[in-house]
DNA sequence: CTTTCGACTGTTACCGCTAACATAGCGATC
DNA sequence: GATCGCTATGTTAGCGGTAACAGTCGAAAG
């Protein structure tokens, strides 16, 4: 079982090998292995056993080369403990099962420069498109996704200016709404909290948008407060209770991502404090993960999964650069939950 | 700012161009862009500058053909979305980051053809090395990877034959140790709950060593309750609901990751039940977002970390396949936190 | 029986880059 | 001043496939 079947693999095999093996040539070999139609059946056979038999694998570096077409599409996220962006990655792999693409994930953990690397990184493998986060990139990088002459998708995010195509919703409208509906609900006294990455471009939209309706309403945040790293659960905990505690007339707690309200609801809950009564509470995303507190947090959720499937659409539609980039804008749903009263 | 530099790329650029550009052979600018030091340095300068004003981006198809090496990495995971694998990366990568080797992650969903395929699919690009979860692969998924002459790490797990090198736990051992344990602090009528997937293995021996140490104690499980897909927070709490429903003098929970256990920990402290006095609950892995609860849930952390750093420095320690296989066992530690008496 | 045609298979010429070797300078050595 | 030994750069020959085109062959058509 643990005994390789040919235990002497000196030189790597080739084409050449299985069509020796099968006694037709290279390039009938090739058309076989590639699924084309124009080979007779018994051809095929002979071909596909002898190449089984070696354990023959196809070397699409050689092949890619030669064809100049790689089936390839690059995603390039800035985190993967997110949770956001595995499911992301969901309706992508979902849609791009069916066209014998195939995603390559690269991580920039919110860094502008990483992203550049990986971006050039990934060019260099000449994919067929590219999705990535954000709108916001070095001049470096926005430079090659012109250049590379593939479809390029920028994804979550459609405030701002796209290189070629975007799918997503509008962060600023996004926190806009929110805001309204807390205001609706007659709180008056709201602070924020959220994350301090300053390369969080959606989360700062959102903010910008939720403090713009505020003062449109003649309101102003009540207190702030921000976290970089560590289990974000806690940081949701330890932030609300440092907030509540600070500011003791705050009656509403808008976090920017659900993990630190999830935290932040269960301190509440833990502490005995009356929610939505006493204080509200709200996040942003819609993980899966709220569903099983033991209240549900109001939030928004931001279509991960049809952001995934939808830029995946676009780059197997366009396999060249044909008609200019299209943007699309999705539409998050607000749920108020059970701690909004 | 979103107009692109050279906005007439009607020809993919080539070495040649770069060559042309800066008036040196292709050879010279070859050697330049891949950072070999036997070039002159205002030659360098030269060619550096004129890369970079063409947005030249090395083609490392034709590279990797050309040189037969690839700085590829093949990771291979059951999913995204269970947070133990994103961990797993972040140690690979932390590692691989400064050898010029890249990983490139694929998700097999817990399928082994699946496995089989996206293993055929990597293979296909002839990278230098394959990290995979588990031991477990179909024959022709082994007979690839012993056939590819690259160094191949199975992770997670030890409890079995690897192809080449594993670096894991024993997750049967892991489950005596938590029943041991358990036993140890009086629990006598115990309960699992845990995934159904067949495909996971790691789940299914941490159980058959957990049932092993119960009946060495003359003890067998009092209740079981298995569930697939959905949130795993909630599931852990409808799954706990229906145990102690069913065998009300259930009086230990184990479960198989932390990520139900919190959900079946939040239940009891919301239905106001003893923990860890009338109830005991352990869970498995240490996931970070535990730290955030009320109270700490007993768990095992499984080095996740620390298995993917360890595998990475394998894959870039053994360039070629020199000794064989190594096996590395890890081991992880209990933490009894707030819920074992 | 020859021609035609379509289905199948083979031949040739690269794809863009790099290993390996060849060559050109040029100061140091004897 | 010829030889040596470097260093810096160029030349040649593929890497392993595939596109494009060129046969080949038997059956149908004329």
């Amino acid at each position: 079982m643990s005994k390789p079947i040919n235990a002497n693999p000196r030189r790597t095999l080739t084409l050449r090998d299985v069509s020796e093996a099968s006694g037709v040539s290279e390039m009938t070999v090739s058309r076989v292995l590639r699924g084309r139609v124009d080979v007779a059946e018994p051809t095929r056979i002979r071909v596909q056993e002898a190449a089984r038999a070696l354990g023959y694998v196809p070397n699409k570096i050689a092949g890619g080369l030669a064809s100049q077409r790689v089936n390839l599409v690059g995603v390039i996220i800035p985190s993967l403990s997110n949770m956001v962006f595995p499911e992301v990655l969901t309706g992508v792999s979902e849609i791009l099962d069916n066209t014998g693409l195939q995603p390559v994930v690269g991580v920039t953990n919110y860094s502008p420069e990483r992203e550049e690397r990986v971006l050039y990184e990934m060019l260099s493998w000449r994919p067929s498109g590219v999705i990535l986060a954000g709108l916001e990139h070095t001049d470096a990088a926005r430079a090659m996704l012109a250049q590379a002459g593939i479809p390029v998708v920028e994804i979550m995010d459609i405030d701002g200016a796209p290189v070629d195509s975007a799918v997503g919703i509008s962060h600023r409208r996004a926190g806009r709404q929110m805001a309204e509906a807390i205001i609706a609900a007659g709180y008056r006294n709201i602070a924020f909290l959220g994350t301090m990455m300053p390369d969080d471009h959606r989360a700062r939209k959102r903010l910008e948008g939720f403090e713009e309706a505020l003062s449109k309403a003649g309101l102003a945040l009540v207190d702030r407060e921000f976290y970089s790293g560590g289990s974000a659960l806690l940081k949701g905990r330890e932030m609300t209770e440092a907030v509540l505690t600070r500011s003791p007339k705050v009656d509403f707690l808008y976090y920017s991502n659900d993990m630190i309200g999830a935290g932040g609801l269960l301190y509440c809950l833990h502490k005995g404090l009356d929610v939505p009564g006493r204080v509200g509470l709200a996040g942003f995303n819609g993980v899966e993960l709220l569903d099983g507190l033991p209240i549900k947090l109001a939030t928004m959720d931001a279509c991960r999964l049809e952001i995934g499937r939808r830029a995946a659409e676009i780059i197997a539609g366009k396999r060249a650069v044909e008609g200019q980039g299209e943007v699309i804008e999705l539409f998050p749903t607000l749920q108020t939950g059970d701690t909004i009263r």
